[in-house]
DNA sequence: CGCTTATATAAGCACATGCTGATAGCTTGC
DNA sequence: GCAAGCTATCAGCATGTGCTTATATAAGCG
């Protein structure tokens, strides 16, 4: 499933909002997409699992619960793929902007090394 | 339909690419997707309308052509809606970014005054 | 172990979407 | 007007996706 094809769902998008202010526990996120979009427990799990297969979210065990947290790699994809359009919004910062990229890219790679995630 | 569900599609992708570089005729976007998805020009078509209809691509007719060009806003709004997440992988280039995009939608709401679109 | 809570999976149904072949609507040129 | 070329629309079919109910798995607790 493409990225594009994940952030799709109005649902999941929603999630990934919520998982944006930190780590949430299936039942949490269940509670607000119940809430909102009115649809059951089974539905709400099956688009974490879309987020997970799909490397939108990572899960950790936390005794019964199972706490999400977001993943932005998809993310930073997509952003990567805007960016060829960005120059029809922001014609006068592009130079800078791909320059911010390239800075950002070489940072990706080099984080393996050891530095920290934020 | 949404802007995301508009992108899910590979095609209508492709087609924006292919866009991005300048306009370009119905029969040409056509002769390209043909040759890569091997769908019919129909099919192209209906891709085409999506565009449109969503406010991805503009038309512009030329005796019996049409033709079509990137219109940039959804996909900008794709952008903002993104900007939530790239604190993840450009942390230390948030404050800036932050500068850099209100500039951008202030530029933006401006422009009806007058300027050009790039 | 059996009960409860939290979460995931399964089966089945409904609907939206994308594709194709056929065809219609324009525009141009004779 | 008629034929040809380019593009759009239509009708019908197939498939994928999302939803629901029912159920399975796993952890905590008595």
């Amino acid at each position: 499933m493409h990225a594009f094809d994940v952030l799709g769902d109005p649902v999941r998008r929603r999630i990934l909002e919520l998982l944006a202010d930190g780590e949430m526990t299936s039942g949490s996120v269940c509670e607000v997409i119940t809430a909102e979009f009115g649809i059951s427990q089974p539905g709400v799990s099956q688009h974490l699992k879309v987020l997970r297969e799909n490397g939108f979210a990572t899960v950790r065990p936390e005794g019964t619960r199972r706490l999400y947290a977001v993943n932005s790699e998809p993310l930073r994809d997509v952003d990567e793929w805007l960016g060829r359009f960005r120059r029809f919004w922001a014609p006068r910062l592009d130079a800078l902007e791909t320059e911010l990229a390239r800075g950002k890219r070489e940072r990706r790679l080099g984080r393996r090394t050891g530095e920290s995630e934020g």
